[in-house]
DNA sequence: GTATCTTATAGATAATCATCTATAGGCTGG
DNA sequence: CCAGCCTATAGATGATTATCTATAAGATAC
C-alpha cells in the first residue's frame, strides 16, 4: 500500500461515500460528478489493493478493510482538527512561545510584566535568557529569541525598537560616606572616589562614561564587579561609590543613600527590540500588546514611556 | 487550511525534515534534490498558513506549529501502519468475516467445521443465515453471503461449487410400524403410506419425489413439516413415513427405527457454493481452504466426498 | 578568504490528478 | 415493461504535482 500519493481530498470522498452508501449521493454532496465519485473510490482501492465497497443491489456495501479504513480515515481527520484547534490558540496567542532575551539589570523590571502576562495566558511558555549585554547582543545577532530587552539598543539594521520605561541612574553611597550627608554634590566632588562598576560595555557603564568623558573628567580608581546586587553590597558596606539603575534598588533598603548629584542626569530607557527579518511568533506578537496596553499598571508609572504601538503597528 | 491537496508523501517529507533538522539530509535520504525538498517544505507551509520551520545558522529550528504537526503526522501515520497490520491479518485470514448462508438440514453438520475453525481463528466473524431453500437461494441470487451450502446447487452461472459430503436420505418409521419389522422393504410397499415430508422444492423431497416420478409411482398421502425435528417426532409417534437426511437423526435415537428398502438408493452431496462475480473475502478463502484440510478430521469419514481442492483452485 | 556546506529561487517538464461529458448496463417500483 | 434510478467505463482536458537542473546567496571552517 503505497500512501504517497493518496490526497486528503481522496479520503474524503470516500469516507462520504461510506457514511452515504451512495456513490451518486456522494457527488451531489461534493458537488462532483457520479463517475468522478466512481473513479475516485476504484483509484483509491487499487492503492489499498483491497475492495473496500462492493455494490449489489444498487446498494454500497462497505467491506471489512473499507469500514477499518473508514475509522482510520475518521481518527486521521480527527487529529487534524485537533491540529486545527492548536493553529487557532497558537494564532490568538494563547498557547505557543515567546523568548525574551534580556540584560542583567531588565531582570528587575521585566518581571513586573510577565507575571501578569503568565497569568493571563498560562499556556504560554515563556522562556527567559538572561546575560550581559555582550551575551545578549550575540544572540540578537543570531536571533535566538523573539524578544529583545535593551537599554541601549543595538544597530537596528535587521530590527525594530520600542522604548517602554525610563531608566534614571542614580549614584550611591553608603550611609556614613562623607559625600552621604552633603545635599548638594557635583561630579567633580565624584570623580576622585572609588567607583564600583559593572563590566566595560555594560549599557550603565558606557552612559556614564560618555557623560564623563563629554565633560572631561577621568575616573582614577574602579573596581569591576560582576551583578548589580554585588555593586550594591559593596557600597553599603563602603567599598565606593556606585552607578546603578534606580529599579535596581530595593524600595526600603536602607543600608546605602543616593546621592543627590546637582549637575548630572544620566537616564537612558528600556527598549523592547525584535528582528524584522526573522519571523516572530504569536505569542510574542501578543506579549507586546498586552506590554503596550498594560505598562501604566504593572510598572511604576513615573517612569512609563510608552512608545509600543508604532512598535506594534510597524509589526502587522 | 486546506487539507485537500496534501498528499502524505509531503507529510513525509515533512517528518523527514523534522527528524533530521536538514533539507539537505532529507533529500539525500528520500533520494530526491534539495531544491525539491525545499519547495515541498514551502509548499505546506503555505498551505497550513502557518511558518513550520526556519532556518537560522544554517540550521532548521522547527516551530511550535511545526512541531504540532509533526507529532500530528507522527499519529496519522501510525493510524495507518495499524490498518495496515489489519489489512494483513484480514488478507492471512485471522480477522474478517465470513458469511455463509445454509439451507436448514446443513445445520446438523456444518457446525461440525464451524467449531473447529471458529477455535483456530478467533477473530473471524462468522455469522451464519438458516433457511429454506428457496430463501437460501434468494439470498445466493442477491450475494448477500459470502458462501452458500446446498444440497442440489442452483444453476452455476455466476457461481463454482464443491462437493465435500455425501448426504443419504433414509426412509424412517415407528418402531411398531408394520414395515419396521421387515427385512426387505421395497419402494412400491411404501407408496400407499402416510409421508411426512418438508415443503416442496427441499432438497430431500425433489430428489425423493424425482425418485418416485421416475419408476411410476404417485404419493397418495402426504403432509408438509416445517422441520426435520418435527418429522422426526411425528414418525416416532406413528404419523407416518419420513425421508430425511442421514445426518439428522441422533445416534442414539431409538424412537424409530431405518427402514431398509432394498430397491432405492437416494444420495446427494453437500455442496459448498461460492459466486465468482463477487469478492470473496479473505476470511471466507480461508474457510474453504480449512475445510478442504479438515474435512476427515471434523466429519464422519465414511461420507466425506472432498473436492474443494478443485474448488479452491478455481478461486485464485 | 577561499572552499565547502547550507538553503532559496527560477524555470522547465513529465506525470498525475481531479474533473468533466457521454454512454452503457443493471435494478426497482409502479 | 418502462421510466427513472444507480454505478461503471471511456475518453478528454486543464490544473497541479513532483521532480529536475542551474544558480544565487548566506554561513562555516580551516
Amino acid at each position: 500500500m503505497d500512501l504517497r500519493h493518496i490526497s486528503f481530498r481522496l479520503l474524503e470522498v470516500f469516507m462520504c461515500v461510506v457514511k452515504t452508501r451512495s456513490i451518486s449521493e456522494t457527488a451531489r454532496q461534493l458537488h462532483l460528478t457520479q463517475p468522478t465519485v466512481s473513479q475516485q473510490i476504484k483509484r483509491l482501492q487499487e492503492t489499498v489493493n483491497e475492495p473496500l465497497v462492493m455494490v449489489n443491489q444498487q446498494r454500497i456495501h462497505v467491506t471489512e478493510a473499507g469500514f477499518a479504513l473508514f475509522q482510520t480515515c475518521q481518527q486521521v481527520f480527527g487529529h487534524f482538527d485537533d491540529y486545527q484547534g492548536y493553529l487557532a490558540e497558537l494564532r490568538g496567542g494563547e498557547r505557543g512561545r515567546c523568548k525574551i532575551a534580556m540584560v542583567n539589570t531588565a531582570q528587575y523590571i521585566l518581571p513586573k510584566l510577565l507575571g501578569p502576562y503568565s497569568n493571563l495566558h498560562p499556556h504560554v511558555e515563556l522562556p527567559l535568557e538572561i546575560g550581559n549585554r555582550a551575551e545578549v547582543l550575540a544572540r540578537f545577532e543570531r536571533g535566538e529569541d523573539d524578544i529583545y530587552v535593551f537599554s541601549h539598543p543595538p544597530s537596528l539594521e535587521h530590527a525594530k525598537a520600542g522604548r517602554f520605561l525610563q531608566n534614571p541612574l542614580v549614584f550611591i553611597a553608603a550611609n556614613n560616606h562623607k559625600l552621604a550627608s552633603k545635599s548638594h554634590v557635583t561630579l567633580h566632588d565624584l570623580v576622585s572616589e572609588r567607583f564600583l562598576l559593572r563590566e566595560p560595555g555594560s549599557a550603565t557603564r558606557m552612559l556614564f562614561e560618555s557623560e564623563l568623558q563629554s565633560r572631561g573628567f577621568v575616573l582614577s580608581n574602579t573596581v569591576q564587579m560582576a551583578s548589580n546586587e554585588a555593586i550594591r553590597v559593596a557600597v553599603g558596606s563602603g567599598m565606593g561609590l556606585g552607578v546603578v539603575s534606580r529599579h535596581v534598588l530595593p524600595l526600603h533598603d536602607r543600608s546605602f543613600c543616593m546621592l543627590n548629584v546637582e549637575d548630572v542626569n544620566l537616564a537612558s530607557h528600556w527598549y523592547f527590540v525584535v528582528r524584522t527579518d526573522r519571523h516572530l511568533s504569536h505569542a510574542a506578537r501578543n506579549f507586546l500588546k498586552f506590554a503596550q496596553l498594560n505598562l501604566e499598571q504593572c510598572l511604576d508609572k513615573q517612569w512609563v514611556t510608552n512608545e509600543l504601538s508604532q512598535l506594534n503597528e510597524s509589526l502587522n
